[in-house]
DNA sequence: CAAACATGTGAGCAACTGTTCAATTGAAAG
DNA sequence: CTTTCAATTGAACAGTTGCTCACATGTTTG
């Protein structure tokens, strides 16, 4: 038995018609969480502040974070398929840097946030 | 057997060491990452976006999100703890409204990145 | 008081996530 | 060509997450 929605006052109901008024649609709203959701980890925030210093090799990267280039390599490969980090490759290495602006903003305004700046 | 962090060039040290100068320290990234993460859920994202709207209560958000108020409820839960949302009983309702600037920020540059502005 | 109702909470469960490990690819050097 | 090494990739596994369900709490109303 699946629990009912609440019935809600007239008063509310305009209210609930407002936000829904405003509210982005579902695609935006799923693409918005995807982008929090991709910097909503530690060694990602590490790479991303890394590489907003320097351009790194996933091999400097590992060493940097003191992690396996294997473990580094699989979340490079989640934030290139969202375009926030461009790679060049020279000889057996590759090059990562920042590729997006509006994700140095992101991270940014967070630690702002974070340390009551 | 764990495979070995590689040996990186001189050149690459002293880039390593660059970026571990401006890293901000680990507990800071981490909050940093927890911030994202909590972001970094649709259902969580649209109660964020109502409620930068307009104060609603829990039933409000079932409604408009078309969820049980058990759903949102956990949601509203992680949000508080964060001292994202804000709350006040009225009767038997709750109503919450958000309480922090930085997210709402957060949450506007992350729009405009998903929709190119 | 009891009934109704909004909200909160803990257990359980399916789905997802981040890492490790092993294997592969591709480029440089012997 | 063979070896070496940086990087990538897939499978597996443990840990986490978000929802549902059942129940508890607290407030209003009869």
């Amino acid at each position: 038995m699946t629990q009912d929605i609440c019935q809600v006052t007239i008063i509310n109901q305009q209210r609930i018609a407002q936000a829904r008024k405003q509210m982005p649609d579902d695609t935006t709203l799923v693409e918005i969480a995807e982008t929090f959701k991709l910097l909503g980890d530690p060694t990602r925030v590490k790479i991303l502040q890394a590489l907003a210093v320097t351009e790194l090799c996933v091999c400097d990267l590992a060493a940097l974070l003191e992690m396996t280039s294997s473990a580094i390599s699989h979340q490079l490969r989640l934030l290139r398929a969202r375009g926030i980090v461009r790679f060049r490759k020279q000889g057996k290495m590759v090059y990562y840097a920042l590729d997006d602006s509006h994700v140095q903003t992101l991270v940014e305004v967070s630690l702002c946030h974070v340390t009551e700046c």
